[in-house]
DNA sequence: GGACTAATCCCCG
DNA sequence: CGGGGATTAGTCC
């Protein structure tokens, strides 16, 4: 029945009380299948003399109950009185579990803003200390220099740092080009031609096993032991029958192995106190060392096509997940998309060359293909084939890493990028919550990003590890958020769980279509227009839309752009989000301030949320003709959004009292704001040949403004696209731009 | 001794 | 009266 096998620690049967529970390898051999619910709880039934206080459900009941509370964290009679008789507990049981359950999910959830709080108490701790430590003396004239001038004075410096250590790195890279032996054929794996016996016999040498060293563990389980136990390390499965059968067979052979070196990579890369890694300046984030990097590495993916840059971030920190949850959803390519939204445009699972291990997904293998956006229309998405591996080093610790396939036959691509050995490395930590590192590092060609946000990008904000990471962490405190405040009962904005929840599936949707209005990823199809007239920085794209409930059928054109603001990003994301000032740049508001009808928090502080917005005088009765907007904006560490789309209130209705989000037709536009320099900008920022350094003090340089408007031209999907509705959206975007700027007097 | 969890107690709308 | 927060009690590590 079900996978799991019993592990003595919950079971609590009338035999177990007396064999004693002290002998841990008498569970372990008992097979599942001796042992299920149904007589278990007779015999309990039958049992009236002691009836045990203590006692503790099934797995099998809580296995159920967990996956019921996932959909329903809050079960109405019916449902509790269902599961009661599916699982021979009784209703008040349920009514209890579901109790506790919620509670424990706000207790978590309380503990992880505590440990959340903590750090950056720590951290602006360890700040302070460092400014007190510095002398405020000015050198020139002996006066105590204003704030203002030792960081400037600092920043300089320290940009002239970043700049010469790159320019040693370079310098070191070429000459070690030319003393180290460059990679040959057989040293390469990905040319290697032998079968799975290397592939095994290469789990050895290739450091799986010598990672243990470096890898702090939990006491009592050796990596080493848990490595041996459960190798090999990969169990292939089956290719498709056929002539090719023999090159997949070594194809796979190939893959294994490199994603065994990749994995060994990731790994030291993970190290906290790598010397891979040198501290970033103002103990920011850290910098690849590229040369202990091509020193400790052979490049497992080849060398470095000419013309590419070089882009290397970490980043660790707690998130509000357990590893094994978030090792699924990594595995799991729907999932994975849902839990990076704004990131990963797409991503599918092209091959499975393992499923792993005893169900779960240690030594799992696969080939995936995604798709990495930024939200800009300057900045390419980067199309990347890559393999995907996931290995369990110990209990509650894992590590999943991509690295590039078929990187060379995609080289003539307009994009090219390469990933490099990048991904995970999570350890529980308790409470729900785990560490996780992550690594970004590929290598891409830069001229195909915008002049403006190169910069940006060589410094790994646009595809870094601070992005993915918090992301992850505004993605997971969001699920919390939204089951804890399930359960404090803040109904008061009338809209049922259920009703919440589609209303939030609703807004995910809208979040979705907006990025791929920006981005112009594959997820639909876009014909981009080359008009004379419009900025060149604009881009301009139109598609049909037919045979979609989820959006009004007809020509969609959108326009996107992006500019530079000198403004700070928190003002410039308060500005717009704030719906008594929409009339300052929004026209569907009429010139009139909006009113909030509805706020769905996603995130305790309020900045990630799902609006319903009314436009009109808030006296005026909300008819069936009432203009709605539906908003979701969120801001963290790596960048803001504010993304809405006009909606129809009788169908809103229906998808808070429990219908289909899917049927609701939106057209969004909105906002990114991203935080930044741009190239060129100012002379002391100017940091044009300044890659590979992840750290910008971001808040106070400025910010990204990308823009994108979105807008049916005719209703008739064979109507023909005409010069002034571009012309039209094109001026949307300019005179939007433009009135941001007068509202926050930056013109 | 703290984390976890099933069950109680008790208050509030 | 039912739900939910606070609390308790039994167990495991």
């Amino acid at each position: 029945m079900n996978g799991d096998g019993e592990m003595g620690l919950i079971g609590d049967t009338f035999d177990e009380a007396f064999l004693g529970r002290d002998g841990d390898g008498g569970f372990e051999t008992r097979s599942p299948s001796d042992n299920f619910d149904a007589s278990e709880e007779d015999r309990e039934a039958e049992e009236p003399p002691k009836k045990k206080r203590y006692h503790r459900h099934t797995p099998r009941q809580i296995q159920e109950l967990e996956a019921f509370f996932k959909e329903y964290p809050h079960p109405d009679e019916k449902q509790r009185s269902e599961l009661s008789r599916k699982l021979g507990l009784e209703s008040r049981q349920i009514k209890f579990w579901f109790q506790n359950r919620r509670t424990q999910m706000k207790m978590q959830l309380e503990r992880h803003e505590n440990v959340m709080l903590k750090q950056e108490n720590e951290k602006l701790q360890i700040e302070y200390n460092n400014l007190r430590a510095m002398d405020p003396m000015c050198n020139n004239c002996g006066r105590v220099a204003l704030p203002g001038e030792v960081s400037f004075e600092q920043n300089q410096l320290k940009i002239e740092n970043a700049r010469l250590r790159e320019e040693l790195c370079r310098v070191s890279s070429l000459t070690s080009k030319f003393f180290v032996k460059p990679l040959s054929q057989s040293d390469n794996p990905l040319s290697t031609s032998s079968k799975l016996a290397l592939a095994v016999g290469r789990n050895e040498i290739c450091g799986l096993g010598n990672v243990g060293a470096t890898m702090p563990m939990p006491k009592g389980l050796g990596l080493g032991d848990s490595i041996l136990s459960t190798s090999p390390v990969v169990t292939l499965m089956k290719p498709e029958m056929g002539v090719i059968e023999n090159e997949m067979q070594v194809d796979r052979s190939m893959f294994v192995n490199l994603a065994l070196i990749a994995m060994d990579e990731l790994i030291k890369l993970a190290q906290p106190d790598s010397s891979l890694w040198v501290k970033g300046l103002n103990g920011g984030n850290d910098v690849l060392n590229h040369l202990e990097y091509t020193r400790t590495f052979r490049g497992c993916i080849g060398i470095k096509p000419t013309g590419f840059v070089t882009e290397a971030t970490r980043e660790t920190d707690v998130v509000i997940i357990n590893s094994l949850s978030l090792v699924e959803t990594l595995m799991d390519a729907n999932r994975w998309v849902e839990m990076f939204p704004s990131i990963i445009a797409r991503a599918s699972t092209v091959d499975v060359i393992s499923t792993g291990l005893n169900g779960n997904k240690n030594g799992a293998l696969q080939v995936m293909h995604a798709e990495f956006q930024v939200l800009s229309p300057l900045v390419p998405i980067r199309p990347i084939k890559f393999l995907r591996f996931c290995k369990q080093y110990a209990e509650g610790v894992w590590a999943v890493v991509d690295v590039s396939v078929d990187a060379g036959s995609e080289g003539s691509n307009l994009n090219a990028c390469r990933r490099l050995p990048s991904g995970y490395l999570i350890q529980d930590v308790g409470n729900g919550c785990s560490k996780v590192t992550c690594v970004e590092h590929s290598e891409y060609d830069d001229n195909y990003v915008h002049q403006l946000f190169q910069p940006f990008v060589n410094s790994g904000m646009a595809f870094g590890a601070r992005r993915s990471l918090v992301s992850l962490q505004r993605q997971c405190e969001s699920l919390a958020v939204l089951v804890s405040s399930d359960i404090s009962g803040e109904e008061n904005s009338g809209i049922t769980s259920g009703g919440k929840k589609n209303m939030i599936r609703l807004a995910q949707r809208m979040i979705d279509n907006f990025c791929n209005a920006v981005c112009a990823s594959s997820v639909r199809k876009w014909d981009k227009l080359r008009v004379g007239d419009v900025s060149e920085d604009v881009r301009v794209l139109t598609r049909k839309s037919m045979n979609d409930p989820g959006e009004p059928a007809g020509i969609v054109l959108s326009a996107a752009t992006s500019v530079w603001l000198p403004v700070d990003r928190q003002k410039l994301f308060d500005f717009l989000r704030d719906e008594q000032l929409r009339s300052e740049w929004d026209i569907l508001s009429h010139g009139a301030p909006m009113h909030e009808m509805l706020q769905i928090a996603k995130s305790r502080d309020g900045r990630n949320c799902v609006h319903l917005l009314r436009a009109g005088a808030i006296d005026v009765d909300v008819t069936e003709k009432s203009m709605l907007i539906l908003q979701e904006t969120w801001h963290d560490n790596s960048g803001s959004m504010i993304v809405y789309a006009p909606v129809e209130l009788p169908s809103i209705a229906e998808v808070m009292n429990g219908g289909d989000p899917a049927y609701v037709a939106l057209l969004p536009s909105g906002f990114a704001i991203l935080p930044g320099f741009p190239s060129g900008h100012g002379g002391s920022h100017n940091c044009n040949g300044m890659p590979g350094n992840g750290n910008i003090d971001d808040d106070a340089v400025g910010s990204f403004l990308t823009v994108g408007f979105q807008i049916l031209v005719n209703r008739l999907p064979a109507a023909k696209l005409t010069l002034e509705s571009v012309q039209t959206v094109n001026t949307l975007i300019a005179c939007t731009i433009q009135k941001i700027k007068a509202a926050l007097k930056l013109a």
